[in-house]
RNA sequence: GUCCCAGUAGCUCAGUAGGAUAGAGCGACAGCCUCCUAAGCUGUAGGUCGUAGGUUCGAUUCCUAUCUGGGACGCCA
């Protein structure tokens, strides 16, 4: 049950019923009724341009077409108070708001689930971010896909869609070998023995570490041992640590995930000889210079992908279509990948491959996670997995804290470059957004608090039709706004804006707050009804902050 | 060479299914705590929305070209 849409969808109703009484179209030829919200108060509560929309179909001024409508327009069936026309043939409405006051119960009735729609009717969506090498510690750009990926997730799953969020361990490749060779080098120095890193390896500290660890644990007793043996336990022994390491800092980030897909199981079940199979027979595959190659160019990529290399073994690719194969094959209508910025031109080949599969294209969802720059003392922090130098997400969560790290990541657009300013995100300052939405819900917190000591509650109140200021209304309609907002995130895999409108509630609170005064035991009633606006805002509050992986403090 | 992202106030950025006088924070300036948390509020100043064309009633938003900055284009993963 949703007041507000309900409103809407009867304004809209009868504008279009008008305009089919005045003559100006027939039903067929009336377009979509486009209701706005507009940003200047005295443009009324709502606007809509159907005047100027109907120009061409109606032959008549904008003007003149608007005076028709509003002359056949039934004001009874809204809740309407006074309509204008105005600028080039906008019609203006503006509202009796009262009916605004029936969200409080509303709200706070469903508590935890307000803001929860049947937008996306339950569609399978599967999100796969992250998904990071377990060669090393996750850098900035992978706790930007982390912050942006779980938020996705949380607004999706939000707006009524089925959501899975995997995970896929790229644990087959020759990252792992190298992986396995670098825990090796390090195992030798950490016994004082002579040892070079191999070309390709990871020099990060936690690899010392494990060298470190091995050399104490087991001595030299795999410096001796057969070389395969050796290599299947340094192996086996960094790829779990090096999982559980990752698992353990998503975790600490608030980022959780449904499925761990393993790499090697798409060997170990047959999977990517049924793909191989599957392309073949849809004729998608050729045989050249003794390779094995996709024809993806007939399906929209630039140049045709090897699958099987001269020597036999896989490319990255040839896997990763059997993933997706999987994937599509449990049944998901949407796949959103969310990758890196080095990934992106993989798309056309996977899109490709999705196609060549016999599936559509556009099930194939990729949003890029563009680079993050950090930035202290006014200068540019240089992050590298390959010299060591990395700054990792536990670093930045450390020095940062952890809801003003995922707030800066979630506020960001992500497909955009972004810069990280450390100074600011650490500055426990108004410069500091996280804080200040967290104050609004603090404050909020003390004002109920306050109450309770007073004796005044708004439980048991039912009528809060005395909220009529303008900033109690305001505050109400940003209230009721709350689930579109997260329905229209959800439809445009735009997480980041949902930031927005947890900046615009707490800003209308404040302002609110600064205006009236809540608790007040001469006038009871108002108290009452105001206690009730301020707890649907503080539940409206922490609900945006949960999308967001923020916490609610009751105190600051 | 092809592709992706960005160019909006001094700084960091919102704003795109095309709409009215382009917004916010910081910084600058001026106010507000005998009153529920001043990590807050109110106001002033600050703009040829990179440039040039096009589409139309109307463009920061769509199209084309172009300039500038960042990034990606392997039988690596």
């Amino acid at each position: 049950m949703n007041i507000v849409k309900e409103v809407q969808e009867k304004l809209k109703q009868e504008i279009n019923a008008a305009v089919i009484k005045a003559g100006l179209a027939t039903e067929e030829q009336v377009p979509n009724v486009v209701l706005e919200l507009p940003r200047d108060k005295t443009h009324g509560d709502y606007s809509t341009n159907m005047a100027m929309q109907l120009t061409k179909i109606a032959k008549k001024a904008p003007r003149m077409i608007a005076e028709a409508i509003i002359e056949n327009f039934d004001n009874s069936k809204a809740s309407i108070e006074k309509i204008e026309i105005a600028g080039p043939g906008f019609i203006n409405f503006y509202m009796n708001n009262s009916y605004l006051t029936e969200l409080i119960p509303v709200i706070l009735k469903a508590n935890e689930a307000y803001g929860e729609s049947d937008f996306g009717k339950g569609e399978k969506i599967q999100v796969e971010f992250v998904s990071a090498n377990p060669t090393g510690d996750l850098h900035l750009g992978h706790a930007r896909g982390a912050a942006v990926g779980d938020t996705l997730c949380n607004v999706l799953s939000k707006a009524g869609y089925d959501v899975s969020r995997e995970y896929y361990i790229n644990d087959a490749g020759n990252q792992i070998n190298n992986l396995a060779i670098s825990i090796e080098a390090r195992y030798f120095q950490a016994l004082g023995l002579e040892k070079d890193m191999p070309e390709g390896g990871y020099h990060g500290e936690d690899i010392i570490g494990i060298g470190k660890t091995l050399a104490s644990e087991y001595g030299d007793k795999y410096v001796n041992v057969d070389e395969k043996e050796r290599f299947d336990f340094f192996r086996e022994y960094g790829l779990k640590y090096e999982m559980q390491k990752l698992k353990t800092d998503l975790e600490n980030f608030r980022v959780g995930f449904d499925v761990w897909y393993s790499e090697t199981s798409l060997y170990q079940d047959g999977k990517i000889d049924e793909a191989l199979e599957v392309l073949k027979g849809r004729g998608h595959i050729y045989e050249e210079d003794g390779a094995t190659w996709f024809r993806s160019t007939e399906l929209g990529d630039d140049k045709d992908r090897v699958l099987i290399k001269q020597d036999g073994s896989y490319t990255y690719l040839t896997p990763d279509i059997a993933y997706h194969r999987n994937k599509l094959e449990r049944g998901f209508e949407t796949l959103i990948n969310i990758w890196g910025a080095d990934h992106h031109g993989y798309i056309p080949r996977m899109k490709a491959a999705i196609e060549a599969l016999g599936y559509k294209r556009e099930q194939l969802e990729v949003e890029i996670i563009q680079l993050v720059h950090l930035y202290k003392d006014g200068e540019k922090m240089k992050m590298s997995k390959r010299t060591g130098k990395a700054v990792t997400m536990r670093d930045l969560i450390e020095e940062v804290g952890l809801d003003a790290t995922r707030y800066f990541f979630a506020m960001r657009s992500a497909d955009t470059h972004m810069d990280f300013d450390l100074d600011l995100a650490v500055s426990q300052s108004n410069d500091n957004p996280v804080y200040y939405a967290q104050y609004a819900h603090a404050r909020i917190s003390s004002i109920l608090r306050q109450g309770v000591e007073q004796g005044i509650s708004y439980e048991g109140t039912t009528d809060f039709s005395a909220l009529s200021t303008e900033k109690e209304v305001e505050l109400l309609k940003k209230l009721g706004e709350f689930p579109q907002a997260i329905a229209e995130a959800a439809e445009k895999r735009m997480p980041h804006r949902m930031t927005n409108y947890i900046f615009d509630l707490a800003s209308t609170f404040h302002s609110f707050y600064n205006a009236d005064k809540v608790l007040d035991v001469e006038k009871m009633d108002r108290s009452k009804a105001r206690l009730g606006l301020v707890k649907s805002v503080q539940i409206t509050l922490k609900n945006a902050l949960a999308l967001i992986g923020v916490s609610a403090p009751e105190k600051m």
